[in-house]
DNA sequence: ATTGGCACTCAGATCCATTGAGTGCTAATA
DNA sequence: TATTAGCACTCAATGGATCTGAGTGCCAAT
């Protein structure tokens, strides 16, 4: 375990490095905290941690700097995050109770985070294994074409256009909508599919071919909604702490733009004891994210977690306010999800 | 007037500097083109170049660059564009060929765009000023929730959730429908305000109320619908020709993900003689992208354009492969959202 | 109009000495 | 035993000084 005093110079040596990016040696330390001992002490402080890979010199003869061990003792020891400025909590309360939504609310939320923070935002769209149906609906648009719509109890409405070559009548469709709907309305996304094709089967007469077409998009619909999707934000707040990544920033970029790892990413972290998760430097397995730290915290609706909200940027970032941001944001995007329920 | 053989060195100097990123200089000129003349000749052209503005010596004794005005030659003189390979050709068919939701199929171009020049991607959404109401939908969703969803003739669908708190009647509801559709299928968007405001006047009885509350919704829609909007892709294609970026290119990022910026940029462009159409360097007036260039190319729909795609990149981007790639796709774009017409 | 020849320029590479923040170790001290 | 002062040592960074070579501009000859 690690003594009392050397845990307090670790903090210290995160605080101070992530303010001044500078390798922090024991002299600055002793000046700019008051430990009431020496810098040799220090150093002799300095030295378990540098046993206990906490810290690590950049070269012999320069000053240290945390290693993804370190911050992760930090962050884990940090017992009350950063509290949000009352101007901050105004903007979130501003920015997030106006639409209803959903993809409004995403988009307003992600941008918002990435202001708040300086960071990338990400959200995750709401996973929908568990959502259940809640209406089905066919428009005509034209002799030739019908909109189909799928709107899930989570706010998530999907629509299709669909190109009927032969044409229809609007009796049919509406008959075909009224079997849709009771047969599949309250049923869980996951059960459609089986459902469904029952529905096309038994469907009979004129109805029949029109059943046959618009089933398997009705399929494709499903599908599409319980696809994964992140929405980002705040590209360029990572370019602009360039430096903050040896060799070139572009495949931390690229990496990012990955729709699909970032997704697995975020997946299979667990939130702690703040209701916050974080990955930090190479913790995470995707190379190219060595140097970066995700914060990602759970959104709600109806009780149950429905995806997660979360900024990524470099390891040297200030994990206090940012687990605090990401915690605040995934609050009231819970709660204005949850209120016009 | 520039004489030919100096016109031939100029655009020598902007094929080998976009291969090379090396100031070019008279004797590997010669090398590697067969001027039939000596280095000192190439020099004496090199010098009217220079008179001219059209290159620029980065320093006393070095060779040259093109300048704005230089690339702006080059391109003007360009005849012909790279034509797209097979395989790009199969890439943009298959790509744009699924889909007939607006969306996507913008997702699905944006995406395809970047990929193809290796450029960040722009696709703007149809401006809907000129678009007219194909259908207005109201849905009921629960017992004190509407969807209202207005179809415009571009196949753009836009919706929002009403609520209501008082809760309504399915036959009100029909019956506003019904109302709406009347006075307002085939109406130009501008038109919409007007006559929405009077069918709340008229309404009368029990569905005053819920006319009162749904017209002003609507309009809200039609303003969201207007309201011009950029998808971008491939940001990380930037970052990866970073030291094309004097300095950082953190700026030029966040002058791209700035979308009012971007929008007045590209709807000022007109097409040239290829129906594309480029700002070189500092011909933009957003000092942040001074060395970047864009190129764009309307595409349409239903014979007249409504709105523009492109990319944008370094100043020193091969020109001739991105514009034949972006009038391709503007091309196919057009083709795809013709096609289900 | 073109060319060979030549002096000139200057960014960039290379080498070297200097500097100073920071270290690890040891012996003295509380 | 924990702390400290003292000191020799290390090494990145800094700032000349020098060298090199690609490339130029100009001129006299063709």
């Amino acid at each position: 375990m690690i003594p009392d005093r050397p845990l307090e110079v670790l903090k210290a040596i995160v605080r101070d490095y992530i303010a001044s990016k500078e390798p922090v040696g024991s002299k600055s330390l002793v000046e700019r905290h008051s430990f009431g001992v020496s810098a040799a002490t220090i150093r002799n402080d300095m030295a378990i941690l540098e046993e206990e890979e906490l810290i690590v010199a950049p070269h012999t003869s320069s000053g240290r700097v945390p290693t993804d061990k370190g911050y992760r003792m930090f962050v884990d020891q940090l017992s009350e995050v950063k509290p949000l400025s009352a101007a901050e909590k105004v903007a979130i309360e501003g920015f997030l109770s106006k639409s209803s939504d959903l993809d409004e609310t995403l988009g307003q939320t992600v941008r918002l985070l990435s202001q708040l923070t300086n960071q990338v935002a990400l959200v995750q769209y709401p996973s929908l294994g568990r959502a259940s149906v809640r209406h089905i609906e066919i428009i005509s648009i034209d002799e030739k074409r019908l909109l189909l719509m799928l709107i899930t109890d989570s706010g998530r409405i999907q629509q299709h256009v669909l190109e009927i070559p032969g044409g229809y009548e609007a009796g049919d469709v509406e008959k075909l909508r009224n079997m849709l709907n009771e047969s599949l309305t309250g049923k869980g996304l996951a059960e459609v599919s089986a459902i469904a094709k029952t529905i096309a089967q038994k469907a009979t007469g004129k109805i029949k071919p029109l059943a046959e077409r618009v089933t398997p998009e009705l399929l494709a619909l499903v599908d599409a909604n319980s696809q994964e999707k992140i929405l980002l934000a705040g590209t360029s707040n990572l370019a602009r702490r360039e430096d903050d990544f040896p060799g070139s920033i572009s495949p931390v970029l690229e990496a990012i733009e990955e729709q699909v790892v970032l997704l697995k990413l975020i997946s299979e972290m667990q939130a702690d004891q703040h209701g916050v998760s974080l990955l930090i430097g190479r913790e995470n397995s995707v190379d190219a994210l060595s140097s970066t730290s995700v914060v990602v915290s759970g959104y709600e609706n109806q009780g149950s977690e429905i995806a997660k909200v979360g900024v990524i940027g470099p390891t040297r970032m200030d994990y206090s306010s940012n687990i605090g941001a990401v915690r605040a944001v995934a609050r009231y995007l819970t709660k204005s999800l949850g209120g016009p329920q």
